[in-house]
DNA sequence: GTGCAACCTGACACCGATGTCAGGTGCAAG
DNA sequence: CTTGCACCTGACATCGGTGTCAGGTTGCAC
């Protein structure tokens, strides 16, 4: 498919795909008319990258790790301590998270009988 | 206590100071040569704006929440809207997360015996 | 073969919180 | 009084992912 079909897909823009394959994360093959032509496997790929992004990955820290998400074996030393410090990100992200939960949860509570 | 002792105690930036100001979450008195003079309880207000900004809120959504965080009272329907969507957006960060770090976690399962 | 939609590259703009620099003032100690 | 540090304002820079525009090519349909 092209890169609209692939965008539209994806739900993601024509823009960021190709920012993505510009920073490594996505390849394509380009046919005749020099248009970028990508297989099925690029949409699970997107998805993929796309929710690593929202997890607050950087594209070079998602290049890095993407390879041994698709082949586990390619996994380096070097790798997994890359992978061991994003899940402590992470994790601590979602203590955060959690904390400030619990703090608006509290003020809602206390919110005028809106219920 | 001028804007360096409450930066440092803090941990924060004399500059961010400013800014959380300038955006309105912070206010000062200004004393005889026009600088800041701030009072104990500033600790403690900068202590939960970084914790709301940690929390991935705007400094403009804080400075529709905070208000309502020190005087639960003054908490209006529309007040109580934002503070649920924004804890909706929290949940949802949190799942994503949560998402992320369950594949991270595959992933590092299935690294060579680095461990 | 003509036209329009989709594609190409490259460049610049944006957002939001923060860094940083410049040029000037306040304040306390010597 | 002088020196040096903390402070003031205002402006511009940064980062990363994305939007958007310009100017040009491809590809499909009529």
């Amino acid at each position: 498919m092209r890169i609209g079909e692939l965008a539209e897909r994806t739900g993601t823009s024509v823009r960021s795909l190709r920012y993505y394959e510009q920073r490594g994360l996505l390849r394509s093959e380009r046919s005749s008319g020099n248009q970028r032509e990508y297989d099925e496997v690029a949409v699970e790929r997107v998805h993929l990258i796309r929710s690593l992004l929202a997890a607050g990955l950087s594209t070079e820290t998602i290049d890095d790790v993407l390879p041994c998400v698709s082949e586990p074996a390619i996994q380096t030393p070097r790798l997994t301590r890359t992978l061991l410090e994003e899940r402590a990100r992470i994790d601590a992200d979602i203590a955060r998270l959690e904390g400030m939960r619990r703090l608006l949860d509290d003020v809602i509570a206390q919110a005028p009988p809106v219920v």
